[in-house]
DNA sequence: ACCTGAACACCGTTCAAGT
DNA sequence: ACCTGAACACCGTTCAAGT
C-alpha cells in the first residue's frame, strides 16, 4: 500500500528493498488493529507485504521484538498531546479512560506491554507525565509513585482482561448465576442478574474508588 | 506414578483403563503447579501418564475443556473453609490476598479463568460468599454487586499480570527510569528509583484504596 | 471399548542456496 | 546485500487401524 503510492519507486526500476523495519511495524500494527495480537503470524505479515515470511529476520531478532516495537508505536499519540486541565483528579481519570480505549481497540496490546520485561519508550513518557501530574498536585514523592503505579496497573490489567473476552462474552455469564439452586446460592439468586452487565461501567466505578481514596490520602497528611 | 503404587492393579492382569477424567486433571494440575499453564501440552500429559498423547480425547472435547476443569479443581479449597471474622473489611481483604497467593502459585491460572466464557462452579461459590459478606454488612444490593465485581476484577487481573512476569522481571525495570535524560524526564529522574519495587506491596496498596472507598460509600448513604 | 500412531494443518525459526 | 524456500522442531487435533 505504501510502496504502491510512493512516487520515489518507479515500477520498472531494479527491484528496490521492499521491506524495512518501518514497513514491517506498519503491517504488524495494521494486523493488531484489525484482528488483535494473536492474529500476527510471520506468514501473514509476509504475505501482506508480498514478501517471504522469513524475510523479516533480517530486521528483527524475533517475533517478540517486532511485537514490542509495534506496541510502542501504538502508544505514540495515545497520550501525547493530552490536554491538561489543571485538575489532577479529572486529568488522571480522563487519562486512564483514554488508555483503556486504546487497549480495547487493540486486543492483546495491554498484555503485550505487561509481559515486556523492559519498559517501552513511550511507556516511560506516559509514566513521566502521570507522576508529574501528581507531584505538581502536591503529592509527596512516595504517594505520587504509589498512586501512579496503582492506576497504571489497574488500567492495563483490567483492560487487558476485558479485551481478551469476546464481544458477546457478557451474554452467557448474565443469567447463569440466577439459575443456581437458591438454597446454596441465596445471594446470587437475589442479585445475580445485576452481575457482569457492563465492563466499562465496572472499570469506571473502580477507577473512581481509587481516585477518591488517593485524594483523601493527600488531604489527610 | 499412581498406577505403580496402586495395589488394586496387579501387574499381570489384563490391561485396565489407565486414564480417566480425574487422572488427566490430576496430571494437568501437577503440571500447572510446577511449570504453569503454558507448560501443559498433550504430549507432556500423555507421557506423564504413560499413555498416548491423543488418548485424552476420549475424555475431553479439547485441551481447553481439560484446562478449565483443572482450573476449577485448583479453586476448590482455595476459599472454602475460609474463616469469617465478622469484620467484612478485614475478611474481604484477607480473601483477596489469599486468592492472589493461589493465582501466583499457578502461573496462568488467573488468565485461564478470565478468558473462560462461562463461570466455573467454584467461582460461583466464591462470588456467592463475597456478595453475602457485603450484603450482611449492610450494603445495598447495587453497592454489594459493584464492590464485589471491582474487587474480584482487581484481584484476578492484577495477579494475572504479576504471575506472567518472570521472577526477576522487576530487576531490569528498576533503574531504567532513572537513566533517562533529566531534561525530558525530570520526574522519573527524581523518583524513578522508587518505581516497581514490590508487586505485592503495590497490590495491597491498591486493595486498601478500594476498600477504604467502599467503606466510605456505605457510610454516606 | 479403549488405546495407538501416522498424518494433517498449523506455528516460529534456521540456514544453505539463489539472485 | 537481500530475499527465497526447504527444512526443523514444535503445536492441537483427527481418524483409520490395531488389540
Amino acid at each position: 500500500m505504501a510502496s504502491a503510492s510512493d512516487p520515489a519507486v518507479p515500477p520498472g526500476a531494479a527491484t528496490p528493498t521492499r521491506i524495512s523495519r518501518d514497513l514491517l511495524i506498519d503491517a504488524c500494527a495494521r494486523t493488531v488493529a484489525a484482528d488483535g495480537v494473536d492474529a500476527v503470524t510471520m506468514r501473514r505479515i509476509g504475505s501482506e507485504l508480498g514478501v517471504d515470511p522469513t524475510a523479516f529476520y533480517r530486521y528483527f531478532r524475533s517475533k517478540e521484538e517486532l511485537l514490542l516495537a509495534t506496541a510502542d508505536r501504538l502508544l505514540v499519540g495515545a497520550f501525547d498531546r493530552f490536554e491538561i486541565s489543571g485538575d489532577w483528579k479529572r486529568d488522571l481519570r480522563a487519562f486512564c479512560l483514554h488508555m483503556r480505549s486504546v487497549y480495547l481497540a487493540h486486543p492483546g496490546l495491554a498484555r503485550l506491554i505487561e509481559t515486556a520485561n523492559v519498559p517501552l519508550p513511550n511507556e516511560a513518557r506516559m509514566v513521566e507525565a502521570w507522576i508529574g501530574l501528581l507531584r505538581s498536585a502536591g503529592f509527596s514523592d512516595a504517594d505520587a509513585v504509589a498512586s501512579c503505579e496503582v492506576l497504571e496497573t489497574y488500567t492495563i490489567a483490567v483492560s487487558g482482561m476485558d479485551d481478551a473476552a469476546p464481544d458477546d462474552a457478557s451474554t452467557p455469564w448474565v443469567g447463569t448465576y440466577t439459575a443456581l439452586p437458591p438454597a446454596e446460592y441465596p445471594n446470587l439468586n437475589a442479585v445475580g442478574d445485576q452481575l457482569y452487565q457492563d465492563p466499562d461501567a465496572r472499570f469506571a466505578y473502580g477507577l473512581d474508588l481509587l481516585l477518591d481514596s488517593i485524594e483523601r490520602r493527600r488531604g489527610s497528611r
